[in-house]
DNA sequence: CCAATTGTTATTTA
DNA sequence: ATAAATAACAATTG
């Protein structure tokens, strides 16, 4: 399910426990989830930390304790937060869990695409700060968009702003969104567009964010208590799962198909392959 | 049984 | 050697 604003969006949840001791860490040994990650030593150090704060980039989440400990969670596919009550009972996908004395923080992943990863140290760890500067940051200008496309030029443009190390955050929805509202066809490659397409396309990427943030995150308005329902019927987002759906721009049908891998919506009258 | 799923990475192909 | 395409991962749902 998760990106950038839905990924926002769980992080928040668990920012009830912010202040709070950790009692016990409840794990699903052996579990995909866990891959990348001691859980002996995650188990040993979280237990008696306190959650101080935490933050969100991209599709990652970063959970910060006392006692120089990091905590990582990414939702992979079908992965989220939750927060429970004291006495509630895991079920099978409650693959980690920390129990605080108010409530129960919960991380379920069934497909289990998603993961834990933890860190012991003064400065939070690499995985957190080598992600790639935010759409939303002044790093992500105009010129280092032209430069990444000119690098995949041979590659659809659609499979191109799924690449997290220059679109962050970005995911199946989201590309869809900006290419419809920047009105490019997805199998446009990279290296064809005009610098004033670029422009459009770096510009429909911040709004797209700024907006999904909005929207879904509850920046600068309230949280919605579930995900998507502030969505606006004016996104493509309400349309594109729907068979028969429409555009909202043109009233006329969206189209599904597979491109650079991932299922693929677009409105045929508004973008066009030239 | 078949196809689908808002993600990432390893492997194969060009 | 590099970049693009494909397979694989896992579980569930229609």
């Amino acid at each position: 399910m998760p990106e950038l604003a839905e990924v926002e969006f769980f992080r928040k949840r668990w920012s009830a426990g912010h202040g709070a001791k950790v009692l016990a860490v409840r794990l699903h040994e052996g579990k995909k989830v866990f891959r990348d990650c001691d859980t002996g030593e995650l188990r040993r150090r979280l237990a008696g930390a306190k959650l101080l704060g935490s933050a969100s980039a991209a599709k990652q989440m970063l959970f910060r304790f006392s006692g120089e400990n990091w905590l990582g969670i990414h939702l992979g596919m079908s992965g989220e937060t939750r927060v429970e009550p004291p006495d509630y009972v895991a079920t099978k996908h409650d693959h980690f869990i920390l129990v605080q004395k108010e409530r129960q923080l919960v991380f379920n992943d069934p497909r289990m695409f998603g993961g834990v990863r933890f860190h012991h140290g003064k400065a939070a760890p690499a995985w957190w700060t080598k992600i790639a500067p935010a759409i939303l940051s002044p790093a992500f200008t105009m010129e280092a968009v032209a430069d990444f496309l000119r690098r995949r030029a041979r590659a659809p443009i659609k499979a191109v702003l799924l690449m997290q190390e220059r679109f962050p955050g970005i995911g199946n929805w989201m590309a869809d969104e900006i290419l419809w509202r920047a009105a490019l066809h997805p199998k446009r490659l990279a290296g064809s567009l005009t610098t004033a397409e670029v422009r459009t396309l770096h510009r429909e990427c911040r709004f797209v964010c700024r907006g999904a943030l909005k929207y879904n995150a509850g920046v600068g308005g309230p949280l919605p208590a579930r995900l998507n329902e502030l969505m606006p019927a004016s996104w493509l987002f309400n349309h594109r799962w729907e068979d028969g759906g429409r555009c909202p721009r043109t009233n006329q049908l969206l189209v599904r198909e597979e491109v650079g891998g991932r299922t693929t919506c677009w409105s045929p009258a508004r973008q066009r392959l030239r």
